[in-house]
DNA sequence: CTTTCATCTCAATGTATCTTGAGACATTAA
DNA sequence: TTAATGTCTCAAGATACATTGAGATGAAAG
């Protein structure tokens, strides 16, 4: 991740709509949710969404599929977790009280406590 | 982190200028620089920097205090590893692979590899 | 083949954001 | 006090973004 995709990343996040796509769609797992579905947790119209799925799919933060007569979107995680990690290569940069809390927060979420690669 | 509180700090990142004067600020350290110094690594107008300025400090990523002539900005490291914890805590909901890369390459970084806290 | 359903595309509108330039304000030095 | 320095504020203009509504497209059912 570069700084043109984590800025492009990081314009697609800064809307509320679209954060919340987001989380709904990491939550909903690999299989993601069709449009429809998405739309109605959102309360959006289907222009609506449209234009912010299309938005999301452009900065690579979801991936669509068609499934019949819906269009399936989905997180797309590495998309995710490489943004993550440019903020934290970023930020770590000899300053590793930047990113020490928030590996700390890790620990109270679901992931395994990785062992430290090398 | 709330979510308002995120959307401001990921609209704050989500532009060149500003995300290069949070890079610039976090590796200058807790002393900062003075807003004359960050416009000249920018290149930026002082009207410029300062619009981009004020947006970073009210987004709560800077801080502003006055130095003789001088007003010396500096990286609010809290904010950054706030919104990092907000979109880790975010995506890991069930969902460790996104987020177990981003903890991977954190052993890039300078950072201590934090025993994990329970 | 026609209808229905799910979603997308387009144009129009309003709002927000970024940049520029001129000038104001605060601080220090002469 | 006057001048110089560093930064901010304001108004104006250009560009980008978000929302709406109407209609087009593609897939499936009758």
């Amino acid at each position: 991740m570069d700084e043109t995709q984590a800025l492009d990343a990081l314009g697609a996040l800064a809307q509320e709509t679209r954060l919340r796509i987001v989380r709904l769609l990491v939550t909903a797992g690999p299989d993601g949710m069709a449009a429809g579905a998405i739309g109605e947790a959102m309360g959006a119209t289907s222009s609506r969404l449209s234009f912010h799925l299309t938005h999301l799919e452009a900065a690579g933060l979801v991936q669509s599929r068609r499934d019949g007569r819906s269009i399936r979107y989905s997180a797309v995680y590495d998309a995710l977790s490489g943004l993550i990690a440019f903020l934290m290569r970023d930020c770590c940069q000899g300053h590793p009280e930047v990113c020490t809390p928030a590996v700390a927060s890790l620990a109270a979420c679901a992931c395994p406590s990785s062992e430290p690669a090398e």
